[in-house]
DNA sequence: TCGGTTAATTATCAGATGCTAAACAACTGC
DNA sequence: GCAGTTGTTTAGCATCTGATAATTAACCGA
């Protein structure tokens, strides 16, 4: 059903791979051929692995996933077919990039950051959002995060679990407590109004690394301001809820 | 010396359009006819062109930028070519698809909203946000901003200005003369702190329109927190300054 | 009703894409 | 130094892609 009208094929294709590059003048501009007279290198095998992982990262962070193997393999400087030695399709390259990008770089020590009582409340909110902010203000961490959200990907729906876990829920315990409130799982509306502080500290990143604003402004100085009015809205909330 | 190193073309290539679409049971499977026994529809050139860039933008939306015209023309029931007749080449078509998004959504009543002295600014900020998002948190429009910032195309940075200019600052304008403070140009990290709340607006849509987040809270009560906190922000901030 | 205009289709091109099979070559153990 | 292993390249297929030229047919006015 699916089959083309006609079964006839082209009698000879264009080739695809670049001759062997050790010719000086090559000039033949071929898509695939790892640079110019670049030497065979023969890596051990995991390492290599690792090495098309990292690269992959930086590669589809800014070409996007529909970005061609072929590109990626110009990029790496090896040949595309060695990359089917290692990922058996795209698809679980693509999948082993998003693992390492948001699953690799969640520090488990951001929780202790918030629990930690001895610390005044927005004293360990700056700590925490300096801390987080650290890591994730980065350019390739944005885009991977914003190409693999629009191509509807289940990862990010787990990340914004884990902030909302971690993060989001643990801030209004801690609030509540500082509040010298008793300790009660946290309403929705409070959940969504810290999100909405979150998203704002979020998309101040964003704006600056993804579209490119001209921001004068230092980072701290919009952690303060975002932390505070954090604290007087939870503190507003709680008590309009009595 | 970007050419092949082979000059032979292919001796036959699979035919890339499908036969006239009035036979009964075709079952050719072909990517590009206007789907199965569709009688040739003919339109005024302005009105076809009208209609190409409608679809375009929810197919755009949906697929991004990288999908194939042929799978556009697939939705809009025409042959491929015919998108050539419109539009000298993809990308002029989807300029246009950006025009129509962002230009044309735009309200200039907004401005008239925060400026409007004779109600209470609090009532004025929820009114503004209100209509705000009536027009903004839409699938579409989240998808295409998010796809075209990707793609680092200008117009974002100009939607940015406009929303700086046309919101932001004013706002701070409102909220100085509502201190009973002389007007004065807004301080950069002003403009930051109220570009925060806002982006907190802007990713609540998102989170709920693009990462399909289960969110439960009313919309009015996460604009009723947000502005609160952008009032109380700013007065804070004003006193700080002196 | 007939002929001209032009919207729309058919048939292609030339190059890019994901992926595979076979040949090649660098390293290892003997 | 030789053979086996395995990392890497060459060559290629089948399909898809943006774009063009030639052809067909729907509509309008005379």
């Amino acid at each position: 059903m699916t089959q083309s009208p006609a079964n006839i094929r082209p009698a000879q294709t264009i080739p695809d791979c670049a001759p062997h590059p050790d010719a000086g003048a090559t000039g033949h501009g071929d898509a695939t051929a790892p640079s110019e007279a670049a030497p065979r290198r023969r890596l051990p095998s995991a390492e290599r692995r690792r090495e098309f992982i990292t690269k992959a990262i930086d590669f589809f962070a800014e070409e996007g996933f529909e970005s061609s193997t072929r590109g990626l393999a110009r990029r790496l400087g090896v040949t595309q077919p060695l990359l089917y030695r290692y990922f058996p399709s795209k698809e679980d390259l693509v999948r082993e990039v998003y693992d390492a990008v948001f699953l690799n770089r969640w520090r488990p020590e951001w929780a202790e950051i918030i629990a930690a009582r001895q610390t005044p409340l927005r004293a360990r909110l700056i700590t925490l959002y300096t801390a987080y902010t650290d890591v994730i203000f980065d350019r390739i961490w944005f885009r991977i995060y914003l190409f693999s959200g629009l191509r509807g990907i289940d990862i990010n729906r787990q990340y914004m679990k884990l902030v909302r876990e971690r993060m989001i829920e643990p801030i209004i315990s801690e609030a509540l407590a500082n509040a010298g409130l008793p300790a009660r799982p946290a309403s929705e509306d409070e959940v969504e109004f810290v999100w909405t502080i979150h998203s704002g500290l979020f998309y101040f990143g964003a704006r600056s690394l993804i579209y490119g604003a001209p921001i004068t402004v230092d980072k701290s100085v919009v952690i303060a301001d975002a932390v505070d009015a954090m604290m007087d809205g939870l503190g507003r909330k709680f008590r309009a809820q009595g």
